[in-house]
RNA sequence: CGCGGGGUGGAGGAGCGGUACCUCGUCAGGCUCAUAAUCUGAAGACCCCGGUUCGAAUCCGGGCCCCGCAA
C-alpha cells in the first residue's frame, strides 16, 4: 500500500503531525496547504506559519491561502492540484478555513479532519479552550470525516486524555498534537484498508461552545479574555488558563482594587489605574472567613503583567504597585 | 521604518534639572523557648555613548534591550 497525502493545517503546533506523515514509508506526504504569510509582532514584519516554513525544508509541494475567500477563488486551482499530485487522503488539522463545498463532495470519503475533542462534544474552532474553560475532567481527540457541517462526520476512532486541571491551552494542544501524531499513520492506513467502521455522531449531544462576545462564531477573540469579575474565582482561573498563551486574560488595575475575588489591594498614589495587565495564572485558595466559619474562594493571580512593564509575581507587583 | 510605553540598589516600583525614596529581600545585632513575627543598624542603584547646563536619573541626539496595542 502507498497512499499519497495532502495536509491542510496553519497551525504553528502542526509540526508532529507532519513529521509523523512524513516518517510513515507508506505515506506519501506530497502536498501541503496553509496560510499566506501574516504580518505579524511587534514591528508587522511578514512571518510564514510554521507549517510552510516546514514544507519548505522538506522540499514538499505547498499551496497558499490568504483568507476564506481566497480558498472559494482558488478552489479549482487546488483541485487541479490534487489530481495532479495524485492526492488519495487528505487530512486536516487546525487549519483555520472552512473546506469549500466542491471540494468536500470531490473528495467524499477522503478527508480525514483531527478535532481536538471529543466529538460530538465542543464541535468548532475551540475545542481544546472550551474543555478548560468549562473544568470538564477529560477531553481527547477524534478523528473524523468530513462532510457539509461543521465538525459533524462520522468517527472513524477517538482517543481519550485525562485533564488535570492544571494545563494551559498551550499545553493542552501540544499534549494533543503528540497524542494525535502517534496515532495519525495508523489511522489513516487502518482506514484505507476499510479495517475502520465509520461511526455515525449522535448529534443530539452535540455541543458547540460559541465565543462569549460574536455568539455566533466558535473563534476566540480578544474581547473573550478581559476577566468578567462577576464570575467564580474558580470559572475566572479557569479561563486564565484557557486564554494562555493566546489572548492571555486581561483586566485593568482599577479592577484589581479592592476587589472582592482578590484579597484587598490599595494601589498606591500616582499609578496609571486604568493600565491594562495580563493575568497570565493564578490559583484559587480556599479562605476562612473572620467569623461564621465559613469559607470563601479567593483568587490569587501568580504571574502577571502591567502594560509597559515586564512579567512578575503577584508578591512583586505588590511591593511595587500596592499602597502599604 | 504600523501605533504607543519603558530601562533607577538582588526583586518590584516612586522621583523627571539641584542632597536618590518606598515595599520586599540580603547581612549584622536586639527582643524571644522560638519564629516566616517585631525592633535597631548596615551593605547595595540611576542601560551604554555623546550633547545642553554652574549642575542631569531627570532635557536633547544616537545605540542596545524590554513591553502594551495591533496581527
Amino acid at each position: 500500500m502507498n497512499l499519497n497525502i495532502a495536509f491542510f493545517g496553519t497551525s504553528d503546533r502542526a509540526t508532529p503531525l507532519l513529521e509523523a506523515l512524513n516518517g510513515d514509508p507508506q505515506l506519501n506526504l506530497k502536498l501541503v496547504v496553509t496560510k499566506t504569510d501574516r504580518k505579524m509582532g511587534r514591528h508587522q514584519k511578514l512571518k510564514p506559519t510554521q507549517v510552510k516554513e516546514w514544507a519548505e525544508k522538506h522540499n514538499i509541494a505547498k499551496f497558499e491561502l490568504k483568507n476564506q475567500r481566497d480558498f472559494q477563488k482558488k478552489e479549482k486551482a487546488l483541485l487541479r492540484e490534487l489530481s495532479k499530485q495524485r492526492i488519495d487522503l487528505i487530512i486536516v488539522a487546525d487549519f483555520g478555513f472552512m473546506v469549500p463545498e466542491t471540494l468536500i463532495q470531490t473528495y467524499k470519503g477522503k478527508i480525514i479532519n483531527v478535532h481536538f475533542s471529543l466529538l460530538p462534544k465542543y464541535r468548532g474552532a475551540n475545542p481544546v479552550q472550551a474543555a478548560i474553560i468549562n473544568g470538564d475532567k477529560e477531553t481527547g481527540i477524534t478523528f473524523i470525516l468530513m462532510e457539509e457541517g461543521l465538525d459533524s462526520g462520522p468517527i472513524l476512532h477517538q482517543i481519550k486524555h485525562p485533564l488535570t486541571k492544571k494545563e494551559t491551552t498551550g499545553m493542552l494542544y501540544k499534549e494533543l498534537f503528540d497524542l494525535a501524531a502517534k496515532r495519525l499513520p495508523e489511522t489513516v492506513k487502518k482506514y484505507a484498508n476499510q479495517e475502520l467502521t465509520p461511526q455515525q455522531q449522535d448529534d443530539s449531544k452535540a455541543e458547540i461552545y460559541y465565543s462569549p462576545s460574536h455568539p455566533k462564531s466558535t473563534y476566540i477573540y480578544k474581547e473573550d479574555a478581559k476577566i468578567n469579575w462577576n464570575e467564580t474565582p474558580q470559572q475566572i482561573e479557569q479561563k486564565i488558563r484557557a486564554f494562555n498563551p493566546w489572548p492571555i486574560a486581561w483586566t485593568t488595575l482599577e479592577a484589581l482594587e479592592h476587589n472582592e475575588k482578590l484579597e484587598d489591594l490599595a494601589l498606591r498614589e500616582g499609578v496609571d489605574a486604568s493600565l491594562r495587565v495580563k493575568i497570565f495564572s493564578a490559583e484559587v485558595v480556599e479562605k476562612e472567613m473572620a467569623e461564621a466559619g465559613s469559607k470563601k474562594s479567593k483568587l490569587i493571580p501568580k504571574t502577571i503583567q502591567v502594560a509597559g512593564k515586564k512579567k512578575t509575581s503577584w508578591e512583586n507587583f505588590k511591593n511595587g504597585y500596592a499602597k502599604k
